[in-house]
DNA sequence: AGCAAAGTTAGCATATTTGCTAACAAAGGG
DNA sequence: CCCTTTGTTAGCAAATATGCTAACTTTGCT
């Protein structure tokens, strides 16, 4: 089963009505995926992360899963301590 | 990494001063240039993207001469102004 | 089961972007 | 030139992300 399948399951069980507003979340919902794959692809914990971003693991984990915005900066810190970078285009 | 990162690297541990906020400017350079070629593009002025923002056309020529910094929900509305989409991916 | 590492979340303080107004500058047409 | 449109900038208020601490939960291991 996908990270995405089991993240649907385990939501939904904590918070049925979670679906409503899936559609306005998904956005979120997949910028924190994009980051939370980018770091495991890394072989790295939340709390290497928040020690190269001279931050908090809580910051992290904010990032990968509730954040509503993010800022380019921040997507940048993040990008660099995982080893890559990040490209933004206008499609 | 590429060689200009390289060589920004060493020359920055030398000289700190200077490369100081040298990424950070370049990055507000290149994206507000994406962001008037865009607007350019879709052949509009910037109280127009405005209108469509529902804001003033102020904030429009900070976007694109000294934004220092800019979320990412702000990307997309000025995406949606100029009529397209924009894409983040970590490279 | 018990333990430790990893991850989640809430609440609050701080930092920064964003929104707004108003004045000014630049460019182009009459 | 004069006038209009377009673009730039500063300063302030409001909105929002970010930073931090601490408690809690989950996961994996023995």
């Amino acid at each position: 089963m996908s990270d995405l399948q089991k993240y649907k399951q385990q939501r939904m069980q904590k918070d049925p009505d979670f679906w409503k507003d899936y559609d306005k979340r998904f956005e979120t919902f997949k910028l924190g995926m994009l980051l939370k794959q980018a770091r495991i692809d890394a072989g790295m914990t939340q709390e290497q992360i928040a020690r190269q971003l001279k931050t908090s693991k809580s910051v992290i984990s904010r990032m990968e899963n509730h954040a509503t915005d993010i800022r380019l900066s921040t997507l940048e810190k993040f990008a660099q301590a995982v080893g890559r970078d990040i490209r933004v285009a206008l499609v």
